[in-house]
DNA sequence: ATTACTAGCTGTCGAGTAA
DNA sequence: TTTACTCGACAGCTAGTAA
């Protein structure tokens, strides 16, 4: 079976019938429906037309896709809920292909308005000018917050192992400022900024701040709901016994 | 079987394994290798650990996976054939999970350097004019071209039963020249733009060559290489019948 | 040409168990 | 604790065939 993780829509969804949903959504039965016999089917999925049509029968009934038979072949349509079962897989695998380059780590969210306490803490003199000096640029005064999705939390484990840029905390006359860390990244593969995760942080864990040297909402016109990626690239660590 | 086209590097992987590697990327094993026992294996598969094991087992053999067996576990790692396993389902799936808002496609295709003919075309006056009028903007003098992937002709496919903006040929003194089909599109989900198809086109079918009111290269800062995505949207076909 | 039923075969599964 | 073998049970497959 299929474990699809959640609600369950998907299941009891054998891995032989995610293939051949697979398939018809490669024929291109979500923007609209497909004619296809059971026979093409059959030869795409590399088994019997007997098999096919079983398959079809079945998705069916689950829901996953709609048909109209008629002569010469039927009409076949992924359903939302067929949509959904192929969806969630893609989007588990999205962070682990996207950034499977050699020590790279691709993470998608979606922007809303935080509590815009990010401009309040960035500002504090002391975490500005280590974040200048460590990160290399002069950080906007303010945070741009983006809600991950579900399935990234394996991949937030990864990055818990990488270096990172360490930020100190301070006290002032009123308060205690607790320290963080930063990972330099670049938002939607074009402009430099940095995760900053506090030691202690307001937010769960699904939620990431991002900083850059700029206003990034403006820069790259984003409005609340807005997907954001960010692409990490771990620092090559040079060893102290390696040559040079 | 998992039909998986071309080359036939996961020739004969079946559904259940593709599933038992899929999981073992969720697990993260592409960033080096995971820990993990069969038991728990099989607990996120929903099956036995003796189906667990047999799968790794398996998926080993095939040259898929890497595995340390030790005490406690064993450290399994997905190898670069088994990445390319799961990317071709995912890639093969993306242009249309991308774009499965309705009446929406969306292409990934590769920046790279033509013949350069672009600019020759669209300064054609009577083409400039023609795009000017009916794209809306006045397009910059080249074209930005992209090598398209292997899975995305079904989706051309689809593209072609659209309704295009029509752009009409003509004849110098000197040659005639061809008319040809625009799609008004989204660059990068950024900047508007729009595909060109020329009724008769030097390249083939994997290219798309693309246009808009400013300089896609310099404005998004594109190199030869970088990949960049188009998001077509199907304009509404406000029927004579439908009452507004 | 289709789709899909029945019958029999094959491959996958999982309990028991060994190492 | 692990991994993985044997083997009985059965899910899924294909050939033949009907509609």
């Amino acid at each position: 079976m299929v474990e699809l993780s959640g609600d369950g829509s998907g299941e009891g969804l054998s891995p032989y019938l995610w293939f051949t949903l697979y398939e018809l959504l490669l024929l291109g039965a979500v923007s609209g429906a497909v004619g296809i016999s059971t026979t093409r089917l059959a030869g795409l999925l590399g088994c019997s037309q007997q098999s096919a049509s079983r398959h079809l029968k079945l998705l069916e009934e689950m829901g996953l896709v709609s048909r109209r038979l008629g002569a010469g072949g039927s009409l076949v349509g992924i359903t939302g809920a067929g949509l959904d079962v192929l969806s969630e897989v893609y989007f588990a695998m999205k962070g682990w292909i996207e950034g499977s380059g050699e020590g790279t780590l691709v993470f998608e969210g979606i922007v809303f308005s935080g509590m815009s306490q990010g401009s309040y803490y960035v500002s504090q003199p002391f975490y500005r000018g280590q974040l200048r000096e460590k990160l290399g640029f002069d950080p906007f005064l303010g945070t741009l917050n983006l809600r991950m999705g579900e399935g990234y939390l394996e991949q937030r484990r990864v990055l818990e192992g990488w270096p990172a840029i360490r930020i100190e905390g301070f006290r002032s006359e009123d308060r205690a400022f607790g320290g963080g860390r930063c990972y330099p990244l670049l938002v939607n593969d074009e402009v430099e900024g940095a995760l900053v995760v506090a030691d202690r942080t307001a937010y769960d864990l699904s939620v990431m701040e991002v900083i850059a040297p700029v206003n990034l909402r403006e820069r790259l016109g984003l409005e609340d709901g807005d997907t954001v990626r960010l692409t990490l690239q771990m620092p090559d660590i040079v060893s102290p016994e390696a040559d040079g």
